[in-house]
DNA sequence: TTGTAGGCGTTATCAC
DNA sequence: GTGATAACGCCTACAA
């Protein structure tokens, strides 16, 4: 029961020819005598003969893997991401070794210091929404592995990025409250320092800009993602004699938060506020009551073309990395009113 | 810009000495003078030399890398599953390598060859729902990297396992059902191939046995989570003229799918039919209309527990690698109607 | 057609 | 205190 694997240079013994006889048989290699592979075949059969990939990849100087650092495995959208990322891997023949940021700087950090002890061949990455220098990637990068930045795209520095286009995703909705009549329009937005919150407000601004509609400074706050601070931020608002009566958010969770907050603390108002974040999470469509619409994005399509792009990188030596980046396109999912 | 990895044997050129003084000064040996320690520690700082953890895993005969085969990664339940483990794994020096099998035994098949290919050291799996027997995996643990299964046990053969007390979990369910006054209660259950599908079944029957309640066969029926099976299903039970007022069902998505059928095509009788699933969804409280309860396991805490068994597995030499099936509790929450 | 030798990056066991 | 050497499993250019 308890077995070693079995290596060529105990076949060779067995058979008692040389190693690189048994090598070559195995590749099947033109230089080999029909018999002598025959025989090589039989054994490496009857031991169960499995050549070892590390031993093949450390002479090859590769690792065939592909390092892969999301903040959260907690959140749907990064699932999808790896999801796509770990079907475009596999097909192409390479590994995953994937972790989590926990949307930790000094864990991302120890992170790209593991991915460059570990030899991957290349990075897909989501940095953390701490991130504001990215100089552990650039490192990474001047150590010839080559690093895609997915979802969250740093604006700094010139990189190789496949995002979403949620300014235009912003635009779209904020266009769709107008249509609708709505005027105080609030973004209850992310962290300024991410730059896909940058992102989203300028979309918000662009379609304010278009139809000539004010912007009012107090109804642009930014959540920390706590449920606090998600409520101060509804407070101040709601509270408000003019209180908007759409808010854009950052994403459905936090519709929904703002949805039971509305529903506790001004149940008489809550008709009144439409709510519109991004991600069209698969059950919304169960609610009795789900937010006029959502902006759905792409994330497995994102996985898909981050690791479709890093794969391209690889190949090419350093200088020709020019880089690019992709921005998926958003759609507004509206949700009709039973 | 581009540079290459620089190695130990570069920089005893370097410095002119040896290979061996450089690995030991690196690692601190007690042989080594303070000078050349010191010298070297210079330059490796200003290479920026990091070791290959490929080569030092090669020459140690292990990879430090757990291979982890899920279902999907679209599920909410095997990401979470799968958090746990990274957690767990990352903390103990372990990469984890990641794949989907699609439910597909072949896939999983292909899976496991290649894991052993890769030389992992050791296995967590959720096998996919064609998994009938065990072979491949027992295949595995023949070639010593033990296997830990995870939620989906297999009956079949005595194994590691870490599983939810599903069994139990029915059984609340069934008795809060009955509690509140319900006695025509149906099974939504998921292939009888899986063995989770037949210990909630046991669950099901123990608590109608414990109230002796009679088994109506009519109302036990088995799902492949397609919508069209689902909807046929839910069609035979409420056209009866006795239909059932509340449904046990796989999951907390086919429970959606559930309360959407009856909404839709029996908007009459749908007050009157509760349904509970496992899972416990985040959303789920967000909703005006939830179900009436929700079967909630610990996914991250499975993954987790997993990866430390296996951990404990793979220190040991095969022969004393007891099994054992860890069974966690599941909690049944309840959503109270508005 | 087959065998020999060298190397991939590292560590460990010696001998000096 | 330092260095030479072998070894891990595999591949390959070259020699026989």
């Amino acid at each position: 029961m308890e077995k070693k694997a079995p290596t060529i240079k105990e076949m060779a013994r067995t058979l008692g020819i040389s190693i690189s006889a048994v090598s070559k048989a195995l590749n099947n290699h033109p230089s080999i005598g029909l018999y002598t592979k025959e025989r090589v075949a039989r054994l490496a059969q009857k031991l169960n003969y499995v050549p070892n990939q590390a031993a093949i990849y450390f002479k090859q100087k590769k690792t065939c893997t592909i390092g892969v650092i999301l903040p959260h495995l907690t959140d749907h959208f990064y699932t999808s991401i790896l999801c796509g990322a770990e079907t475009e891997a596999m097909q192409n023949g390479y590994n995953l070794i994937m972790c989590q940021s926990y949307d930790s700087l000094a864990r991302e950090k120890e992170l790209v210091a593991f991915m460059q002890k570990n030899r991957v061949d290349g990075v897909l990455v989501a940095s953390s929404k701490e991130t504001i220098n990215y100089n552990h990637f650039q490192a990474l990068e001047s150590w010839n592995i080559p690093v895609v930045h997915m979802a969250r795209q740093p604006k700094q520095y010139d990189c190789h990025s496949v995002i979403s286009n949620v300014r235009d995703g912003a635009r779209q909705a904020v266009n769709y409250f107008i249509e609708q009549g709505h005027r105080r329009i609030a973004h209850l937005n992310g962290p300024e320092t991410m730059a896909t919150s940058r992102e989203r407000h300028s979309g918000y601004l662009d379609a304010h800009r278009a139809h000539q509609l004010p912007i009012h400074p107090e109804l642009v706050q930014q959540t920390d993602f706590s449920r606090e601070r998600n409520k101060q931020i509804v407070d101040s608002w709601m509270q408000q004699d003019e209180f908007p009566t759409a808010i854009l958010a950052f994403k459905d969770l936090i519709v929904l938060e703002i949805m039971s907050l509305l529903k506790q603390y001004y149940p008489d108002k809550k008709e009144q506020v439409a709510v519109i974040g991004f991600g069209n999470h698969q059950l919304l469509q169960y609610m009795d009551h789900p937010p006029c619409a959502s902006i759905e994005e792409q994330p497995a399509m994102i996985g898909q073309r981050a690791t479709s792009l890093l794969l391209e990188l690889m190949q090419l030596p350093g200088e020709q990395r020019s880089t690019s980046t992709t921005a998926l396109d958003c759609k507004l999912v509206t949700y009709e009113r039973p």
